[in-house]
DNA sequence: TATAATTTACTAAACGATCGTTTAGTAAGC
DNA sequence: GCTTACTAAACGATCGTTTAGTAAATTATA
């Protein structure tokens, strides 16, 4: 076979993430995904052990690719507000633009098995979750740390991950996936609250 | 066979709830289920036209008990913020105790299917949504209705869908798994936010 | 009130389809 | 001549679902 119909890994991995971010793992099969790569199922098995390793190469990469980004932005060494701001809408706009991304992360949460659940935990998010615990920790004593951390998160994943939902309840607009719209509420809400005037 | 032995149709979604709110749709077979309604795959069948229906049946039956009460609290003629903090805390506190209500609204979010998140959104969630959007509005003008109820109910969410993952990350404490403390936090956060002082 | 007829609530078994995976073979490149 | 990168075909297991049959409960008839 010719050298430039040649499949590689990364190649392999580029055609199966969609089906895998929108069906999840028990939602697409070995033939579905041989057929979305233009192979047959068992050339799927020479380059990956089992759907599983797969899976978590599947996840593993679109993952690290983005938390290597946030990390940088954590990192600098602007005021914590602006830091905060910064991460924001660098979040808004990934979960935005990559739906697989997003996804992911929705199937990751709901993943049962806890050997599969602690690597992808430990070697993905570790690092991201204790900057944006530690940025927590420059505002007001008064919240725990990690409670904030999960807070913050979860404002900006949920209005994504209610997208099909919300777009079906009452006061939606076309604006409301606009990724600016979103980052500005959240981080207009974040820093003041309701009540502040 | 007997009367006490014989299966209602309350008994068998009571049986499945758990295995559709761990495992979702499709992962768990109708062999499964009817084991643990204890019955044979096909007396499945004789109540429930196909799985499609029998998974809609106990999503909508596990939501509606929810919503129902939901309602009531929104309906309250207190104060808004006292009408938020009332709503939180129940919110935090279903979420905590019925672990399959949780799941299960993490995997309708998942949902692929247009016709059966339609019935789902329209038939229990429509009126709690607008309700709580409406409590939002009473508060300060600049925040768009539908976005701060979506952040409303992903900050709490979150703090559930999260748990898996949360309790690998570093900061974890056992005390963040307590409704009140959850709560707590929540409510503070949104009333101040994180610059007030 | 006894019994026959009908309906209810299932079970046992099997249907074809599809599942993840393996095996055996092979054309192309080194 | 050996390795790489596959394909075609098949493995047994399991999938959602249907069919045929049957005890037990209920209703109708005498």
């Amino acid at each position: 076979m010719s050298k430039s119909t040649r499949k590689s890994r990364p190649y392999i991995l580029d055609r199966v993430t969609p089906l895998f971010a929108r069906q999840g793992y028990n939602g697409v099969s070995m033939r579905e995904l041989a057929k979305a790569v233009g192979v047959t199922p068992a050339a799927l098995y020479y380059y990956f052990k089992n759907k599983d390793e797969l899976y978590i190469q599947v996840v593993s990469r679109v993952f690290e690719k983005k938390t290597t980004d946030a990390k940088a932005i954590m990192a600098s060494d602007k005021e914590p507000v602006k830091r905060l701001e910064a991460f924001i809408v660098w979040f808004v706009r990934v979960l935005n633009k990559d739906k697989d991304f997003q996804k992911l992360l929705q199937w990751v949460m709901l993943d049962t098995d806890p050997k599969r659940l602690e690597k992808l935990t430990k070697t993905t998010f570790q690092e991201l979750f204790a900057a944006i615990q530690n940025l927590g920790e420059s505002f007001k004593q008064q919240y725990d740390p990690h409670l904030l951390a999960v807070s913050i998160i979860g404002l900006v994943l949920y209005h994504f991950e209610s997208d099909a939902v919300r777009k079906q309840l009452p006061g939606n607009r076309v604006g409301h996936d606009k990724a600016e719209t979103i980052a500005q509420h959240i981080t207009s809400l974040l820093e003041n609250g309701l009540l502040t005037h």
